[in-house]
DNA sequence: ATATTTAACTTGTCTGTACAATGTGGGTAG
DNA sequence: CTACCCACATTGTACAGACAAGTTAAATAT
């Protein structure tokens, strides 16, 4: 053998199905001896690579019963509007304000850019939520043009771009950093919110860090938390 | 063997010595083999314990050298000052500025309370967080009475109430639910942080889960961000 | 028909072994 | 003295097998 682990390949078989919803959510995967058949190894191999998956969050064990293939993207730690995710207390809407376009970088990111991004433009698209027909977050979205295509957002998958980037590019987010800032509502940002100049918004500068090796995903959101604050949760 | 778990005795036997510092932070942990001839057991099940203690984040594994005993506290997931772990750019100081003290549930907590919780009365202190002198957070932290006795601040560890938590009691902090928004400074919060009246101010809820099955931390802080925003940041 | 038992299948724990890959320090050759 | 090499300790990967524990559905007994 070289240099390519065993588990490893496994690992990403199996990511990879899961990703392109051959296995999909909800549903059980092969047992372990399957695998073991299929890729002539034994249980300790199969085991290690589904412990992988384990930790990523694509899947979950269930004593007795099989492995069974999760929902991405309930992103533990990311931040998300109190009840965004789950709840149908809320109807969540989004709505595309500025379509997806090649721009400069904008120098309100605050995190310090690669010089492989500096030497490169980028896709710069801008979206509203709406909860129940009221808007509360207006969210900046930007990446290095040299890091991946530009994507038309009538090609979102269910109109969101993380599930986008899952399925139709294999890309998952590894991490994030964020910083948070509590400001007052420029007479821009109150206008699209629908609120008060001056009233105060919370400003979250975000930096995902995503399974492709030169490709960051930065956010700036300004959140109306009067009435939906934000909620944050993780665990382990 | 009866229902306990070999590896989970191997675990918790290396958990307790580092909590009690008896393995120092930055030392290194007895080798694998060293562990097998102690507990009289193989690899595959030492490895097995070790794997959890490093998915706990109370280890590191260097590949050839040993493992490695984490400080613990470098908050995956929790919010904290820019620049306050690690960082010496900063003096951050803190001071107590409400002894802990036995007192009724204070209705601003917005997480539900248990029956257990709500039966007993709570300890409460205060406390401020200066950076370069200048008042950044005020924080205020409650919990039951009943689950934990009340621990005044001049035992805290290091000036810590978390290390307090970990070192003298076991107790570990297991993950955590946060809600965030963006409010104007009241009177007398502006007052304690040194900021105009009105100025917009970051107000964080927190509910810590620890190891101790009735015991929860319920925080609530009040952050200026205009110097110094919050930072927040997660892998995995 | 209903309740119980059994068998088959699944994941969880553990033993024992072997070799690969990495890091360290000492010895050797230049 | 320096640079290189080598033996050694450590963690990483993988194999093969055994039994425990939880789940499910079919077979059996009532």
């Amino acid at each position: 053998m070289g240099k390519i682990k065993k588990y490893h390949q496994i690992q990403d078989y199996i990511k990879k199905r899961i990703q392109t919803q051959k296995y999909p959510p909800g549903s059980y995967l092969p047992s372990e001896n399957e695998f073991c058949v299929q890729f002539g190894t034994t249980r300790t191999t199969v085991r290690k690579a589904l412990d992988e998956l384990l930790k990523e969050g694509f899947i979950e064990k269930e004593h007795g019963k099989g492995s069974k293939v999760l929902e991405r993207g309930k992103y533990l730690g990311l931040l998300s509007v109190k009840g965004f995710s789950g709840s149908t207390d809320y109807k969540v809407k989004t709505k595309v304000t500025e379509e997806p376009k090649i721009v400069e970088w904008d120098p309100i990111i605050v995190f310090p850019l690669s010089e492989d991004e500096k030497s490169s433009q980028c896709v710069y698209f801008q979206r509203v939520r709406y909860i129940d027909d009221k808007p509360v977050v207006l969210e900046n979205n930007w990446y290095a043009l040299n890091a991946l295509e530009p994507i038309k957002s009538n090609e979102f998958v269910e109109g969101s771009f993380f599930k986008t980037l899952s399925q139709e590019y294999l890309i998952e987010i590894m991490g994030a950093e964020q910083e948070l800032r509590s400001v007052k509502a420029s007479e821009d940002i109150a206008k699209k919110l629908g609120i008060a100049v001056g009233a105060p918004i919370l400003h979250i500068s975000i930096r995902f860090r995503t399974s492709r090796p030169n490709l960051n995903l930065y956010g700036d959101l300004y959140c109306n938390t009067t009435e939906y604050p934000i909620r944050n949760s993780y665990f382990l």
